[in-house]
DNA sequence: CTTACCGCCTGTCGGC
DNA sequence: TGCCGACAGGCGGTAA
């Protein structure tokens, strides 16, 4: 579920607690992820000082004065920051403790989520082959009409390919094409310029606008189970089959693409 | 190179 | 009302 605007939420709700701070200790409860949490994290991180917080796609990146942690929420995941002695629930599985007394705590209930040890975060294997920010600056129509050339794969999965671009999930795929006009099923390859440079417009459009809401509901990262700034968009098309089009009035349609769900108008995208 | 599909998990939801 | 099976979904791995 986390999005690349939820990502950023979550980023930047925890970043007050922890920058700056040294870490005391390192508790896992189950190391059981989407891989095993590498002994690296239980070696490295306790003694070092948290010197920053970056996002890079859904990863967040918690950088130290020894190395970097690299944690992804997966679908189900969450971070909040907790006193140091709350009593942990069965899906919390990692805390990094910090001398504050406070501590950064990990919830992902799938365990589709992931943390991992880096010294040298830029060629690590996870991020390495990973397309442009889509809020960035080397990501324009431009660029997307460049890398589709030749490719038949559908509109919506060509997107959703971190390859091309990152942090595009299921649900804004469907609104930014939703919003740019395009029918997902649209071969890649065979959509022009123009149209592609109202994609690109649409996808920083949708994100931006989903990071401003999770921004307004930033309240308090502190104690919050990590709820705070969860799905606060106002959506035209995601889970909407049958509802009325936001445009058009007419019922929405709902097809599956590459196994996953994609919610679109009929009358409004071609 | 591209494209298609698998499977890891558990909370939620629909059907009976 | 209660139980149970089906399913969603990010994303790297593998096969074709």
């Amino acid at each position: 579920m986390p999005e690349l605007p939820e990502v950023e939420t979550s980023r930047r709700g925890i970043e007050p607690y922890v920058v700056d701070q040294a870490i005391a200790a390192v508790t896992i409860r189950e190391r059981r992820l989407r891989w095993p949490v590498s002994l690296d994290i239980d070696e490295r991180l306790p003694g070092a000082t948290i010197t920053s917080v970056d996002r890079r796609a859904k990863y967040l990146l918690i950088n130290t004065t020894d190395g970097t942690a690299i944690l992804h929420l997966g679908m189900s995941g969450s971070v909040f920051i907790v006193d140091r002695n709350t009593p942990a629930g069965v899906h919390d599985h990692v805390d990094i403790e910090l001398e504050s007394g406070h501590a950064l705590r990990l919830r992902d209930p799938r365990r589709f989520g992931s943390l991992h040890w880096s010294d040298d975060v830029r060629n690590h294997w996870l991020l390495k082959h990973l397309g442009p920010e889509p809020l960035g600056d080397d990501f324009d129509g431009r660029y997307l009409w460049d890398r589709s050339r030749g490719r038949r794969v559908a509109v919506k999965q060509f997107i959703m390919n971190a390859n091309i671009v990152v942090g595009v999930g299921n649900i804004y795929a469907s609104e930014s094409l939703f919003l740019a006009g395009i029918n997902p099923k649209c071969a890649a390859g065979r959509i022009a310029l123009p149209r592609y440079e109202r994609l690109a417009e649409a996808i920083h459009e949708v994100l931006q606008r989903a990071i401003r809401a999770g921004g307004t509901t930033l309240r308090d990262y502190y104690g919050s189970g990590g709820e705070s700034g969860w799905f606060q968009q106002e959506l035209d098309v995601y889970g909407r089959e049958d509802e009325p089009c936001h445009r058009c009035d007419r019922p929405l349609t709902a097809i599956v693409q590459g196994q996953r769900a994609t919610y679109y108008c009929k009358r409004c995208q071609t």
